[in-house]
DNA sequence: TTAAAACAAGTAATCATTTACTTACTATAT
DNA sequence: ATATAGTAAGTAAATGATTACTTGTTTTAA
């Protein structure tokens, strides 16, 4: 194999767990699995990560660092709510779209390595989602737009599960469902809901 | 260990396996746990099961016969829609509370098993409860207590969302949730979005 | 020329499953 | 009624395959 600095083989290791996970479930994201996708050897995966561990937690920052902060970008950007809550789902879904495998790895794997650190950083990553929404619900009570008597929070839950559907729509049926279309239906009915 | 019969055994498998998901992980899913968990030997377990993959065909078959025609008697009850969207919602929101596993598995497991049937059973599953949350969608309709320009698939997107969010929240968060509670919350908000 | 990156070939632990055998219940023939 | 034969459910210990990970050696690009 032709040889590679570790910032491009920690992203190709990364990348290619998630494609794992998503194309062959979970159950196939073995080290000598993820070898072979890559075309190297198990060795040379543990020299860029000292443990599997740490590709998952590699994964999970990955999440911190390109979804969490824009999706914070847009919470707190100057524009109108409907803007916001708008560029927030579209944000989201194409996130998904692009890292199929996150949304498994999440809820199935680091939730449950009895792993303090990581269980830790994925409740952070999906409590700071929904304090966007409950931020972005806020700020559209206050502008005057949205129904007052809505719940905040309640958005926030029923938000949560739109982009989990999608991934889960987008692993089970390989056809590439078109996020952009996706994101406005959705955006569409939600709007119908916080209107006065 | 006292005798049991198979059919006793098999059930005891079977909501076994959806515990040890639901409180250790799927990588704890292994016979050796089953059969720990249980009080059995890892022998016995295949007497009742041929293998492991036939305990979550099992279990999935549970899913089909215990929650999926229950709500489909629901979709078809003769009473109002608005009526019917909050006895399925409850329905289903109650069924994954006593069975917390269920959503980690089919989504993480069954989905990839590289296995036909398995994947087929699932599709299955998931486009019946679609189907009846558009029927009752134009059901409403046609009563003409919900809004006709609203698109029933869209609403069945963002209704599934819902029982798996509320999943995902109750084994994150070990702390009860209240089924009832959660599941009058979302109506309320479903139902904004529904309303002329 | 040398340090980083690859490799081949190991490790012990764990996986699902099978084996050879034992124990407990149940039906039947006397 | 009771001894007995057949069956269903259990066990302990092994199977080969696979797991995450390590070690020692070779290659390669700066």
């Amino acid at each position: 194999m032709s040889r590679e600095t570790t910032d491009i083989r920690q992203e190709q290791i990364k990348k290619a767990v998630l494609e794992i996970i998503a194309d062959e479930g979970l159950h196939n994201m073995s080290t000598r699995n993820l070898a072979k996708k890559i075309g190297l050897t198990e060795g040379a995966i543990f020299r860029h990560f000292p443990t599997k561990r740490d590709i998952i937690k590699g994964i999970m920052d990955d999440v911190t660092n390109d979804l969490i902060n824009s999706l914070r970008n847009i919470a707190l950007s100057p524009v109108k709510a409907e803007n916001k809550l708008f560029n927030y789902l579209c944000r989201n879904v194409k996130y998904l779209k692009e890292n199929r495998g996150i949304t498994i790895l999440l809820f199935s794997e680091a939730a449950h390595l009895g792993d303090k650190e990581l269980k830790e950083k994925l409740n952070q990553i999906l409590s700071e989602q929904k304090q966007f929404i409950i931020k972005i619900v806020k700020d559209g009570i206050s502008e005057g737009v949205w129904n007052k008597n809505i719940n905040p929070e309640d958005v926030a839950i029923i938000y949560m599960g739109i982009p989990i559907t999608f991934n889960i729509e987008m692993v089970l049926n390989k056809t590439g469902l078109n996020a952009d279309n996706f994101c406005k239906r959705m955006f569409t009915l939600i709007l119908k809901a916080l209107k006065k």
